[in-house]
DNA sequence: CCGGATCCCTTGCGATACTG
DNA sequence: CAGTATCGCAAGGGATCCGG
């Protein structure tokens, strides 16, 4: 009983170190979003997501694209076109994302209506 | 035809404008793992969060806490004892972010493995 | 036991300007 | 177009001590 007991505990200790590590990931002002208008058009250029995402400067748009690149969320391409466009998309891993993002957005929404009071 | 284009665009930016309600609650380096304890005990005291949450501080956990309060994540309830202790439970509201936090849970495992490599 | 108050350091992030 | 470099402030958060 004790024992079951404790191997609860050690999940939960588990779960919550989970949850940090996601945090981690998306975590900041602005991943999530970013994510959110890659996710939404499939594959979407750095200045077309400058505009997505408002308020977002370049400099923190490329460094978070940069962080998101190397937790390998997010494929970067360059298109040798002239001149050069660099194209986004997410990778398998980044589109098991798409769940948690529509119902964040869902609770966006339902929170909303509760503190602004509708 | 551009009229559907354009609601799509509308619908789009309302989307991360909701992510980013979501996550202005839940940012910060604690909020989810502190609502994660309180989640898996249904009702958990101050002192016991403390020790789940590994590594905050009291000032911390009182701050946060304090701010799920307003956000009417989680309800706060005085026990006369001696000396007194608070409880913790997460709202009705704030029971709907559960599913999120189990989907974090997941993701956080899947990236684990991805960036350690198993 | 549950916090509040203070101090201080670190980080996130914005603004601006500059390159290939 | 897609970044990089530099600067600087404000917020986040740790440590410690105090009080009901």
């Amino acid at each position: 009983m004790a024992c079951i007991v404790k191997n609860f505990e050690i999940d939960h200790q588990k779960g919550i170190k989970a949850v940090r590590d996601s945090m981690d990931v998306l975590n900041g002002k602005w991943k999530i979003s970013i994510i959110s208008s890659i996710c939404h058009y499939n594959t979407r250029r750095f200045s077309d997501i400058l505009n997505d995402v408002v308020g977002i400067s370049n400099r923190m748009l490329s460094k978070e694209l940069k962080e998101l690149e190397i937790n390998k969320v997010v494929r970067r391409t360059i298109l040798d076109t002239r001149p050069v466009t660099v194209q986004y998309e997410l990778t398998k891993h980044g589109l098991t994302l798409k769940t948690i993002i529509n119902n964040l957005v869902e609770w966006g929404v339902a929170h909303r209506k509760i503190i602004i009071g509708k």
